[in-house]
RNA sequence: GUCCCCAUCGUCUAGUCAGGUCCAGGACACCGGGCUUUCAAUCCGGCAACAGGGGUUCAAAUCCCCUUGGGGACGCCA
């Protein structure tokens, strides 16, 4: 099995990549990647109703931005007819496929009575025997077996049986020539010498349907693997109306593409006890005997925690580069880097998305500063005011103005005062914040410099009219 | 309705295949405490689950059956 293996993610640009198109993208990645084989990516734009240029740029945006690349692609589908077709009429001349001439209104309406009779809605075969010739109009449909039983091992299900009877003459061609969905995959996977169907599980029910196409086909199957869906917190299958899905949308929010990959691969996958992996681990680890069951419930929380982990440990210059459009977005611009890099490093801590981290930023960056007088007021005492004003000239003689240095001189001024930091880290803190809570006040007034901070204590004082 | 699939803390899950080491472990969230100039971070502690019922067995979260619950499929969508 390590050889060799091919496998694809086939999205349909119908809507944008969500989290679990995301991770099933990610499952055939790693399956691939992990056994050294091929990575295909592969447009699924057969129903060009719904189909749209828009998304399929979406999704490869979203793909790029998660880091997972492909081998080979992206193939469009819609370019893809005259192979599709070549298929069919394979199909037709073995005499394992039929023309059918039933209209899209009869066939309504003999599911809505199958339905009422408490039947199993299924073509009912008007067509099957007749022999038609080729008519413009007509659908394509498959002889599927009638009696007996499929069965096939799902690498992650086991075994599955499902009796013929369930199965239905599938259309293979529309009546405006086009191939459908269950042609068009049978047949590329077999193109692209496909080894490995990694996909959600809403496919279980349609794997044995392409069984059938092979079959008739005379050709071997590939290796099939559900993996379970991904739910919202209603335990309905995850979609837009459970909040921010797309992938792009989590970018957007602040997200590290790391984070969102390692709480996608996390849902349905374990490797024991662990929940924190890089990507080289996730490649040596990953397995689909590793992937579970049941369905899983997108948990929001701990994905937001994991981006905070994954803050909390990347490099400055990293999160600099990606901090920027946050950053400029909220009109902080042309800040000089020292002074970013320090702000980020007080930030880091404290912020689970970059966007929180680019709204820290406000507080050391904005222009104008303005203080709002009703907080200000809050804390400055007369006695709080008197100290500040004494502090304020030890602080204009300070030299070095790092967090040491800082340290330092508080250390002097309050031990020769006996007053307590309690007593004027609050105070201090609104005035050279405008919050009350904010990182340490010696990386605050490091990030802010000795010019900037003197000036924040000189008008919050000069407010109150001293 | 019919068929397929699934079932451990609120959530993600370990343990299930090869039954005993599990009065069930980890993570997120939540609660309490330490540290502390605030907020975080961090450290320590706590709450909390084998869906129910029958079997099999000396022994079942683990194997079998039923019930219940959940998901999915049943398109000239993918």
């Amino acid at each position: 099995m390590t050889q060799g293996v091919v496998t694809r993610f086939p999205p349909s640009p119908t809507g944008y990549l969500h989290l679990g198109g995301a991770r099933t993208a990610l499952f055939n990645w790693l399956f691939a990647r992990k056994h050294k084989g091929k990575f295909i990516l592969r447009i699924e734009d057969t129903d060009r109703e719904r189909s749209t240029e828009e998304y399929a740029r979406d999704i490869i945006e979203s793909l790029k931005w998660l880091g997972i690349d492909w081998d080979e692609g992206p193939y469009f589908q819609s370019q893809r007819f005259h192979i599709y077709q070549g298929y069919i009429e394979r199909l037709l001349e073995a005499g394992n496929a039929y023309y059918c001439y039933c209209t899209q209104e009869e066939l309504e309406r003999k599911r809505q009575e199958a339905m009422e009779r408490g039947l199993k809605p299924k073509y009912d075969l008007t067509c099957r025997e007749k022999d038609l010739p080729e008519k413009a109009g007509a659908v394509v449909r498959l002889k599927s077996p009638l009696s007996g039983v499929t069965t096939f091992r799902d690498l992650v299900r086991g075994v599955i049986t499902v009796p013929n009877e369930e199965l239905d003459d599938l259309v293979l061609r529309r009546s405006d020539g086009t191939p459908t969905y269950h042609l068009a995959v049978v047949a590329d996977d077999i193109e692209l010498g496909v080894t490995h169907i990694i996909r959600g599980d809403d496919h279980l029910n349609n794997t044995p349907r392409q069984i059938a196409i092979y079959r008739a086909l005379g050709l071997q199957i590939p290796h099939y693997a559900h993996v379970p869906m991904i739910l919202g917190p209603d335990k309905k299958r995850l979609s837009k109306r459970h909040g921010a899905t797309s992938v792009m949308a989590y970018k957007e929010m602040g997200y590290l593409p790391m984070a969102l990959l390692n709480g996608l691969v996390r849902i349905g996958w374990s490797y024991g006890d662990q929940e924190k992996f890089t990507l080289p681990e996730l490649i040596e680890k990953f397995s689909l005997e590793g992937i579970g069951k049941s369905p899983g419930v997108f948990n929001q929380e701990k994905i937001l925690d994991l981006n905070g982990v994954y803050i909390r440990e990347s490099d400055e210059e990293y999160l600099l580069k990606e901090l920027i459009p946050f950053l400029e977005e909220i009109g902080i611009r042309d800040i000089e880097r020292e002074g970013l890099i320090k702000a980020i490093r007080t930030l880091k801590p404290r912020s689970k998305t970059l966007r929180e981290m680019a709204e820290g930023c406000r507080m050391y960056f904005e222009r104008p500063f303005v203080h709002d007088r009703e907080l200000l007021k809050r804390f400055l005492t007369p006695e709080v005011i008197s100290i500040l004003h004494r502090l304020r000239e030890r602080l204009s003689a300070q030299k070095s103005w790092d967090i040491q240095g800082l340290e330092d001189c508080f250390k002097g001024f309050l031990d020769e005062g006996k007053i307590k930091l309690k007593v004027i880290a609050q105070p201090l803190r609104v005035i050279l914040t405008n919050r009350t809570a904010s990182p340490g006040l010696f990386e605050v007034m490091e990030v802010l410099g000795k010019d900037e901070t003197l000036r924040r204590i000189d008008i919050s004082l000069l407010g109150e009219g001293i």
